[in-house]
DNA sequence: TGCGCACATGTCAGATCGGACATACATTCA
DNA sequence: TGAATGTATGTCCGATCTGACATGTGCGCA
């Protein structure tokens, strides 16, 4: 059983305690999950940098405390939606997304 | 500005740059729809360079051929949730999506 | 010790999303 | 012309997501 998967998923909030389920998961679904720790990571890191609280980031998009930390918690109840909005609500732009979610490139 | 109105507006296909101007857009909103739609032509772009029907990629992802259309049309009745793992099935990496997203980027 | 602030967790009603289905449109081919 | 194939559009309703609220935890400070 491969560890640091099981790991990447309880980090982001999912359930491995199902064995058959865990194996059962592709490449793709690795790859979407990597992309939402990317994301919660990247928000986390912004928002710090900018010394905003959770509250205040809530305010910018309309949301409430509780669910800017669910953000940020990589709960499954929130969507790459959320996730996403949240990140440019801290002034990202697409090229800091692009790094974010692939670090191991650079600007042109 | 009105969130489902956003929406509507881009599902009936409104150049962006004149959208931000004339209704007066933030940064956030339109680096939003930039957004999905990198990733929609990314798609479309993909399935068919692979020669396969919005049917067979439908399958892959345990979806209708229907909603597959929605998704390359920019329906907003998709999330970018949807949007992500369509894209994912069709093999892309989160390099890809990087790529997509942020074209004016290069290989490290 | 108690207070205030930031963040985390659990719940829920209403809003949004998604697969499925029906059907329409477009193109190709015989 | 008609059949086959691929794509587009509209609707339904069960499933999922969301903001809001209540409450809990952790930490610094006086």
């Amino acid at each position: 059983m491969d560890e640091s998967k099981r790991k990447r998923l309880e980090a982001n909030g999912w359930k491995v305690s199902d064995t058959q389920e865990f194996l059962g998961l592709t490449d793709e679904e690795m790859a979407y999950i990597d992309l939402r720790i990317a994301v919660k990571k990247a928000l986390r890191t912004r928002r710090e940098a900018q010394g905003i609280t959770q509250r205040a980031l809530a305010n910018r998009i309309g949301s409430s405390q509780s669910r800017v930390a669910k953000i940020e918690a990589g709960d499954p109840s929130v969507s790459l939606d959320l996730l996403i909005r949240a990140l440019l609500a801290t002034g990202a732009t697409l090229a800091d997304i692009a790094d974010a979610i692939a670090p191991e490139r650079v600007q042109a």
